[in-house]
DNA sequence: TGCGAATATAAGTATATTCTTATATGATGA
DNA sequence: TCATCATATAAGAATATACTTATATTCGCA
């Protein structure tokens, strides 16, 4: 009858609670298009390591972002196989893209550092 | 171009902190189909009234909900013409219905009470 | 093997959030 | 007009959140 997908009501409050920071909010629409490592968070939010790190760590805690090691760096990206993915990609749809902090990153030659 | 309505990241945020609360994330689909008073959210929620006033206000302090009241009650509805109610409603679409909150406070003859 | 860069964790603090209880306001109806 | 019902507001307490600073971990490379 209906084929609206469906989330159940505890899980979306968490998932948008999440969501409900500025910051957290920027970095999963930056990650829906590019994948990033601490560092360049550090320098678009312009906010110390830790307070970054921080927030990635809740991030992964509800595994809705997965992280792989690359050398030094360490880059975090949307994980499309949670189960909660398509409720969060139609938020994140939503948003306007983040592609200034992108190319401001790149402009300063700190994009670069991390690939 | 892109023909999606995006939604500014800031506001984005500060809604999605209302809604990522379980109470009011409910209250929300509840008045998606049915207009509500206070004292009904007071039993479907089993919560004091002055906590379910507490978070109706903070909703209708960033104007998603609307009130009007009707005698001795106040009724709250959705405020279909808030700048940013499509996204809200990309949100509560994908929510189960709530239906059975309704029908259990029409089978305690609870709903009645405030027509 | 040891040092430096990138990241994580721990502990502490300031502030925000969400209740509670007590009280105020506002409409209705005897 | 007064008592009562529905709702709002105020003040306070417990807890959660988001930073800070200091320190630990982990990897790559000389």
């Amino acid at each position: 009858m209906n084929e609206t997908v469906t989330i159940d009501i505890q899980r979306a409050s968490q998932l948008l609670k999440l969501l409900g920071d500025p910051t957290r909010l920027t970095m999963m629409r930056l990650l829906k298009t590019h994948e990033c490592c601490v560092c360049e968070f550090v320098e678009i939010f312009n906010m110390s390591q830790p307070a970054i790190s921080q927030h990635l760590r809740k991030l992964k805690d509800i595994k809705v972002v997965k992280e792989e090691r690359r050398g030094q760096w360490i880059f975090f990206s949307i994980n499309k196989n949670h189960e909660d993915y398509p409720f969060i990609q139609s938020i994140l749809e939503q948003l306007p893209e983040q592609n200034e902090s992108i190319a401001r990153l790149e402009a300063q030659g700190l994009r670069v550092c991390c690939k």
